[in-house]
DNA sequence: CTTGATGCAAATTGTTTGCACCGAA
DNA sequence: TTCGGTGCAAACAATTTGCATCAAG
């Protein structure tokens, strides 16, 4: 991600442009995968001299509500953060393996939870939909039998 | 839950059946909704007497492995627990007004999978899909028209 | 200059572990 | 009697907060 990317994107959010905040969105621009907040905090420190842990948690937690970033949830109890361009309704596939992330267009959910709110009377405000598996590239490497 | 029921999933599983071990599989099964390990815990030290909020977590997590009961992953960093009787393939809508969890059959999503799969030369081994919303009672007491 | 951004240390919170004792099989 | 189960206290790990200082607008 450019520089100037990101200060629009700040600008915007109406958030102060630092370097700081630049090199976090740069840092997760430059990933095809998820990172942990202290992964985007060790990845970074070196460029910025220092960075404090805190900070890199208040960058990714205001990017996050303000959905230029994603959070993902896994079973350990950390939170993990994605950047992707792609702004409309889609999901993502995480492969187990090299933990690269691919976006997934039309879930082909949207008609069932039209039928869904039909039958029950009731409303559906968001879901939460992530797929696992093992990528293309990391099925050939290892057990590709199983596919 | 009987006692006799939960003695005999416990047994299947090789544990001990202890009055600690029913209980927490009592409280989830007389409810209608996902449970936090703490909201196990105040529910049931009354009944027991006494018991430590370490135990409540290594039944719940014992239970969880061994497929009895469900996790669920909220955006608090807190894991909720349910139990339900289906043991197919499903998923859940989870009510945000009465946290009422209502199953879910068929997400169509089966399908998709394979096609992607297909496509991409990768494999499926899980996915994660919960669905928020209102559910049909709670939209009528409230805010209706939205929906 | 003024307000928001950051560092640092300390606090929180949900969860796990170590170890001695107790009770189901 | 023999392990596995449990309590209690302490340890942990991820994340958050308070507050003083700094720097972008």
């Amino acid at each position: 991600m450019q520089s100037e990317q990101s200060a629009a994107i700040l600008k915007k959010l109406k958030l102060k442009v630092t370097p700081r905040r630049q090199e976090v969105m740069n840092c997760l621009g430059g990933e095809e995968s998820y990172l942990s907040a202290d992964e985007v905090w060790c990845r970074i420190k070196a460029r910025l001299g220092s960075i404090g842990l805190p900070t890199v948690y208040r960058i990714l937690d205001e990017l996050a509500e303000a959905g230029v970033i994603t959070r993902i949830f896994l079973s350990d109890r950390k939170q993990y953060y994605f950047l992707c361009a792609n702004r409309d309704h889609h999901h993502h596939f995480v492969c187990e393996v090299c933990r690269r992330v691919e976006e997934v267009e039309q879930c082909g959910l949207d008609g069932f939870f039209h039928d869904f709110a039909q039958r029950s009377g009731g409303r559906v405000t968001s879901h939460i939909l992530q797929i696992n598996g093992v990528c293309g590239e990391c099925c050939q490497g290892q057990g590709e039998g199983k596919a």
